[in-house]
DNA sequence: TAGGCCATCTGGTCCT
DNA sequence: AGGACCAGATGGCCTA
């Protein structure tokens, strides 16, 4: 439902520091993201419990060498995680290219593409088993055709699918789980109803 | 202005 | 031991 067509983020406080080693900036006011203003009053669970890279653990650092050290980790496991994070995004994009939907002009968010993603899939299986049963009849006899494997194979994960769901509640995905039509049926929906903003 | 989405930081845990 | 992965917290940006 939104734009997300944002200007590249302004640079942390630690991303500072790490272009500038060893240089402080500590007049910076909190413009970064959440997790840097480590001394403000309200920390994560963990920089809560531990005192973070704040004013408690400094004073328990010992040599500054050591401390400089540990910085120095902290910030290249940033920046790993930085580009583990990028890493992932970049899947998402190739995600969000591949799967077909309305809002053209609006970039899915990543549940929007998840969601979208597992129903197009689960849309294109049905209408592969649709057209390979059309051409064997039987659907139990074995082929030559990669169709019938991928139909038990498939009709499996479906029974154990639907076993599942009966034991949680079942009634949202509704029994017509494999008919193709269902799949196709609910995959627009559910298009329509991203493009409306619901 | 509230709420949704996101990027980033961070410490803990798992894995190689 | 070090990197990957994960989840919580936080603040920024955007839209309704």
């Amino acid at each position: 439902m939104k734009t997300k067509n944002r200007p590249p983020r302004r640079r942390t406080p630690m991303q500072d520091a790490e272009a500038t080693p060893g240089e402080q900036t500590p007049d910076r006011p909190q413009s970064g993201s959440g997790g840097s203003e480590l001394t403000k009053g309200l920390r994560s669970r963990t920089a809560r419990a531990s005192g973070g890279r704040g004013e408690v653990s400094r004073r328990r650092q010992g040599s500054g060498g050591r401390r400089e050290n540990s910085v120095q980790r902290r910030l290249e496991s940033n920046e790993r995680e930085r580009q583990r994070m990028h890493k992932l995004n970049n899947a998402f994009q190739a995600l969000r290219e591949v799967i077909p939907h309305v809002r053209a002009d609006k970039k899915l968010s990543k549940i929007e593409t998840l969601t979208l993603a597992k129903n197009y899939i689960k849309s294109l299986t049905a209408t592969i088993l649709t057209m390979s049963s059309s051409r064997l009849p039987g659907l139990e006899a074995p082929g030559p055709a990669p169709g019938p494997k991928l139909y038990q194979h498939y009709h499996h994960q479906q029974q154990q699918q639907q076993q599942q769901q009966q034991q949680v509640a079942g009634a949202m995905l509704g029994v017509t789980e494999d008919q193709p039509q269902g799949h196709l049926q609910r995959y627009s929906t559910q298009i329509h109803s991203f493009r409306e903003g619901s």
